[in-house]
DNA sequence: GAAGGGCCTTTGAG
DNA sequence: ACTCAAAGGCCCT
């Protein structure tokens, strides 16, 4: 039996009004980010700069954060959670599509992130062949040994280490955190975007199929990975990353052969969704995940 | 150009 | 102990 006590984090909360379909629970544990941690009702996480918690509350959220003004609060969760998106807008015809309509239905709420585009980048060239528990861990690792701290409510958060700071770590310092020959992709992709030769804040004003080729020119990016950025982190909400397990509702749920190519699905699923497409996947990805 | 197979590290589950 | 799977991609046939 759990004692009733005050919950001293909601002292000096800001009140984030939200008037949108918000699940931050099924958001945040939803694969797009990895360094979010809970600890009851709160998350806690880095938006760029300072450390933040969060909290649902009665028509909006909680929000505390190491930044001083409430503008440096509420501004960069806003646009993190992509409060900006009409969720119902998007979803609004998917109930008469079966299959979905029962994961809008199930995880109504859930909402495509906009991330800071190398931290995004990171952590998907680290999820392959991997699973969310340990691309978790292997990002951490990253932050830990390389990021600035942060503290929030007593406890050490870390800032994302910029490009530059990878690309010095090299292959060798990426390797010993334990990623795998994932750490020669990086060092390398590190080493691209530290000097100039892929510019990602460009790439999120640039057209989807643009911005797709810049990312996969680049060795350890494929069109999965890519999709991702661009979906998670560059406003491509046309983005449609098909991995195992939205292969599996593709298959199943779609009628789609186990072998058709990405790019056929992914055309098959633009033409679709459009720019939908992005939140159907999500929805897709989630609820094959989590029920099977 | 398309398609198939081996390989790349590590971890946890069964 | 051994196999399989995990938000893949590269490289060589």
């Amino acid at each position: 039996m759990r004692e009733p006590s005050i919950d001293i984090k909601t002292e000096d909360a800001v009140f984030l009004a939200v008037n949108q379909p918000l699940d931050l629970r099924a958001t945040i544990d939803s694969g797009q980010v990895f360094r979010w941690r809970w600890d009851g009702d709160w998350c806690y996480g880095v938006i760029g700069e300072h450390a933040y918690s969060m909290r649902q509350a009665d028509g909006g959220l909680l929000v505390r954060s190491s930044a001083t003004s409430q503008m440096e609060v509420s501004g960069p969760v806003a646009d993190f959670l992509r409060l900006d998106d009409d969720l119902e807008d998007m979803l609004r015809d998917l109930a008469n599509d079966t299959p979905l309509a029962n994961a809008v239905k199930r995880w109504q709420g859930l909402r495509i992130l906009r991330q800071d585009p190398w931290e995004c980048l990171v952590g998907f060239v680290c999820s392959q062949v991997s699973n969310i528990p340990r691309i978790s861990r292997n990002m951490a690792s990253v932050a830990e040994a390389y990021g600035e701290r942060v503290e929030l409510d007593g406890r050490f958060l870390h800032r994302f280490p910029g490009a530059e700071r990878l690309a010095a770590a090299g292959e060798d310092g990426l390797f010993a955190l334990g990623l795998g020959f994932r750490a020669r992709y990086l060092a390398k992709i590190a080493d691209n975007v530290a000097n100039g030769d892929v510019d990602l804040a460009a790439l999120r004003l640039a057209p989807y199929g643009e911005a797709k080729a810049a990312l996969t020119q680049m060795k350890g990016i494929g069109d999965k990975v890519a999709d991702c950025v661009l979906l998670f982190s560059l406003d491509k909400m046309e983005g449609f990353p098909i991995d195992r397990w939205v292969m599996r509702a593709l298959v199943d749920w779609y009628g789609h052969e186990e072998k058709a190519r990405y790019g056929d699905l992914l055309s098959w699923a633009q033409e679709r969704w459009g720019n939908r497409a992005g939140y159907v996947q999500q929805y897709l990805f989630h609820h094959r995940r989590l029920m099977g």
